[in-house]
DNA sequence: TTGTAAGCGTTATCAA
DNA sequence: TTGATAACGCTTACAA
């Protein structure tokens, strides 16, 4: 390979070339200040001749801004977040901004070192979804430090802390009165962990209080770490006898998916014998047989939505901390009718309980 | 909200709260050069005082050196660039190096766009993938400024431009293999298009040699434009007669699902009717019943392998152009046994040899 | 209209 | 061991 020392041309180049000084290129070129005609043509003539492109380190260096935001998000496996990710890059891209990314794979060490990293390459401001809004080290930091910052679907108490998101308490209402439609009487939640997720204990608290409303009494709920989605052996002791649920409402739809494998491995049929929901609306969940039904977040406009009210804040416009998205219920084959009553008042039962004899 | 003047502490500030230089604040900060312990005790106190993050962009101005790589992908919608990404992102993570991502939602003018920000932006060089790297503005871009890159999937003819892939070809034939020894003869594709993509290119090149080599007749080939995921009307024709495909080999996961969606909204079983196999190896394929089977790249691995091709060429390390990883196929239950003959010694047959006369 | 020069926050060279 | 100072590439007063 050839030793080439890969000299960038500088705005000196530039003015050598066209024989005028650096801060008539600037000028020209940022079409800042008047120029003759001839001056800039013969500018723009040597920058496209040397291929010049003015280094935004420089610039931001001297401007104090560095047109550059971070994103930060647990994971890049989720579909989900990835989505809201290039919504961010979409809006990001319009407006001219440089997006940095990192992503914290769940571990709060790498999380601390990847606010440090950002605040060290002086990002204007971040987009981010942690686990948990109301006990995040991250934020703490941000807000010490008075780097603006904007959530994309966490929905934290402390509503101070800007945010958008979709109203997940009545998001998961509205999954559970689509259930209760369908017939459902007994309906059980499989959820991320409480303690680790603003948004589960959200889509928990929704789900409690539409089925008081309804008169339902709460099926099992299930809480399942993200990190071991295999939730037969989890799911088993719910899912027989008499009384088990007809109808999952899962916290998210990875978690959906893997309600359903598990539902399935335990012998019962989606939707006939069981039905399932989820809550994101990946697209995936269209694709698969039975598509999956789910509560859809407008995941791209989430990220669209924050990094704009972002910009806004570091443009200093005052605002409302909250934003919410309209959600919408897709229906899909994973959700049908509830099955008629598992056992009639009939003797049949019996055997099913004695399969697991410690029920 | 309070018009704070977000002041950002510099090395000047560390320096008058330590009642040194700010060479010497350098110089301890950075551990170069000797100092004593009382010097450096002041100087760590006083920077940790002020929550002092040494600027990068302006250390990035002096060294001339940015500790940044730029990504460029064609979407982040498509997990198996997102996860490649994160992959990435894990390496770079652990080198100290910062990523700048840009998607260009197969979109040329995005594409040049990202292009010339990322230039800008004085990445150091760039993991990307194009949709085809034999015909590739932004590569010609990057080869003209010389600026270090390297390829992830890509898999382009010229073989001096760094890559990172799987052997598409032996992975394709892996799977027509497969699919022969499950007893298939008659076995199509469904492909991205060819013109657009060389992994699409690669794999469809492995399907037919593979097919020779097992002295099977090509089967269907269903060329699909990735915006326009719905295949039912386009496999139709394919899809009914005595000699139609009992297996479809996808070139990507998505197509894929959407194949199997399409199959079975044509009123086949798969995998009873049809076998499906695709081709990349997405989470949520294990996650769906039947389970999607595919031909496993490890995305992982492409991101972080490709990044740390990226330092060492960003180093002048010599090495090699071409790096292929393992590959494997993952069972699953989209992809069964061959159906009995659709006709058994029926003269519905004979329209199938007559077609083949060569064979 | 154009040029000179200061300065952004670092690192590194050279003296002291 | 420490400090003054130049330099990195750019923008922007201010002068000419």
């Amino acid at each position: 390979m050839v030793r080439t020392a890969t000299k960038v041309t500088t705005i000196r180049d530039v003015a050598a070339e066209a024989g005028v000084s650096i801060a008539t290129v600037s000028r020209v070129l940022n079409g800042s200040g008047r120029a003759t005609p001839e001056t800039t043509e013969k500018v723009r003539a040597a920058a496209t001749a040397l291929a010049f492109r003015p280094s935004t380190i420089s610039r931001s260096l001297k401007a104090a801004r560095t047109r550059t935001v971070g994103v930060l998000i647990p994971s890049l496996s989720n579909p989900v977040f990835a989505e809201s990710v290039a919504g961010v890059q979409d809006a990001a891209a319009e407006a001219g901004y440089s997006v940095l990314i990192t992503s914290t794979e769940y571990d709060p060490g790498r999380e601390a070192r990847a606010i440090e990293s950002l605040l060290a390459n002086r990002v204007e401001g971040l987009v981010l979804t942690v686990a948990d809004a109301d006990r995040s080290g991250a934020l703490d930091t941000l807000d010490e430090v008075r780097l603006p910052y904007v959530l994309a679907y966490n929905q934290p108490e402390r509503a101070t802390r800007a945010h958008v998101s979709v109203d997940n308490v009545a998001a998961a209402r509205a999954v559970v009165e689509r259930m209760a439609a369908l017939g459902h009487r007994r309906i059980g939640m499989v959820a991320g962990q409480f303690r680790h997720s603003d948004r589960s204990r959200r889509r928990h608290a929704g789900w409690l209080a539409a089925l008081a409303d309804a008169g339902l009494a709460p099926g099992p709920v299930v809480e399942v770490d993200f990190n071991d989605l295999r939730l037969a052996h989890r799911l088993a002791p719910h899912l027989d006898g008499a009384e088990r649920p007809t109808a999952l409402f899962a916290s998210n739809d990875l978690l959906a998916l893997a309600t359903i494998r598990a539902v399935r491995d335990l012998g019962l049929s989606v939707p006939r014998d069981m039905s399932v929901c989820g809550f994101d609306g990946i697209e995936v969940g269209t694709l698969m047989s039975p598509s999956l039904a789910t509560l859809v977040q407008p995941a791209r406009a989430m990220g669209r939505t924050a990094f704009n009210r972002l910009r806004a804040a570091i443009a200093r416009e005052p605002q409302g901390h909250a934003v919410m998205l309209p959600f919408t219920l897709r229906p899909g084959e994973s959700l049908g009718p509830a099955p008629p009553d598992i056992h009639p008042a009939n003797p049949a039962n019996v055997p099913l309980d004695r399969r697991h004899p410690s029920s």
